[in-house]
DNA sequence: ATTTCATATAGCACTATGATATATCATGAT
DNA sequence: ATCATGATATATCATAGTGCTATATGAAAT
């Protein structure tokens, strides 16, 4: 495989690498299982699945017509695809480069009352504890279903990275919302401080 | 603005409401100063000038010279540029989808070894802890240069996100390196067991 | 002198998303 | 009965975004 090679390709052969599935069901596990830290979509799942079958990665399994519904095409991993996946595995993840659209309005927004801004940031921390009690909640669910699974550490880990990522963006927000609260009090003060100069002014002239 | 706008193009207005620049310019800052929760391409930046351009929401300062060829293109905001970064900043901020290839082998690495993990995540720790000193000392370096700039609270602000996030995860490695010698020493053992298994079949055949 | 480097713009191939189109089948409502 | 709805399922397109590369120039270093 190619270095340039995307980490679409790898994520397609790793849930096949648990059981054969159709591009729908690929994006179902993504979305109901990786979804806090993966996202694929069917703009890219159906050329990659061909790409792959092409490069003999995945095999399509035909004549799968099993529940009678329109023409599923369910693919599974070869060797050849296990090992393309063990190496990729084996290889350094590159860095990703993080995107905050909450960071880049938080930056220039002096431009703006810091109550939008807080605004913001109140949302963000009610996100962060919905995430977090999701986090906990699957944790508690997967460790009842599949308790001797051997992917069942790993998958906890991965967890676990969200929960103390949202732990520390929740305590970052009140620490952040302290701080707009005074910024506005300090805004206020001043704006009365202006009216009050402008008032001796007028009275002056 | 139509809704669907992206936000490249208010993070391009938002650098040139500090000051003029150039879309290598543009580039520096971003790099230089929002790095850590936002990046931009040359490939997007000077089409979307030009979009801007179109709109009215910048203007070019220096003249279309024909004569001299890679000339530098100053574009500053326009009054009308200021008006959509404002109503930008007011609207609440999309949710990223967030992608890590980190977790993604994290998540499928029971194929292979703990150790090849435990090597992502330790050189996963060594990053975030050098984002921390680069985090502090930003930190430091902009109080000291810029005491008074009305921006400076956000700035930091977003620093602190930063922090946060990234002491979070060092503590995420740590605990994740301990699960995973654990889970190194568990599978020698059952490797050891095996072994001394067969070889008493072997003995007994 | 010429090589090297920072500045600067531009285009292209590839990657990825989100929206939408299309069709089938199961279920329950009318 | 048949009709609406929603889940299943595949596919495509416009748009967004990245990374690489080509190109050019002036200034500094060798």
């Amino acid at each position: 495989m190619k270095s340039g090679e995307s980490a679409s390709k790898f994520a397609l052969l790793g849930v096949l690498s648990l059981k054969p599935a159709s591009g729908y069901d690929i994006k179902q596990f993504v979305q109901g299982s990786i979804g806090h830290f993966w996202s694929e979509s069917y703009g890219r799942i159906y050329p990659l699945l061909k790409e792959l079958a092409d490069e003999g990665l995945i095999v399509q399994q035909r004549g799968t017509k099993a529940s009678g519904r329109s023409e599923r095409q369910v693919y599974a991993i070869t060797v050849a695809g296990e090992m393309a996946l063990r190496q990729w595995l084996e290889h350094s993840p590159r860095n990703e480069s993080p995107r905050s659209e909450l960071l880049l309005k938080l930056f220039f927004c002096d431009h703006v009352a810091p109550e939008a801004s807080a605004q913001h940031v109140r949302e963000k921390k009610q996100l962060e504890e919905k995430h977090i009690a999701i986090y906990e909640q699957t944790a508690r669910h997967i460790q009842q279903r599949y308790p001797a699974h051997p992917g069942l550490p790993y998958w906890l880990m991965t967890l676990n990275f969200g929960r103390h990522r949202s732990q520390a963006l929740v305590a970052w927000c009140d620490e952040t919302l302290a701080t707009l609260s005074q910024l506005e009090k300090k805004q206020a003060k001043e704006k009365t401080k202006a009216k009050t100069k402008a008032k001796t002014k007028r009275g002056t002239v």
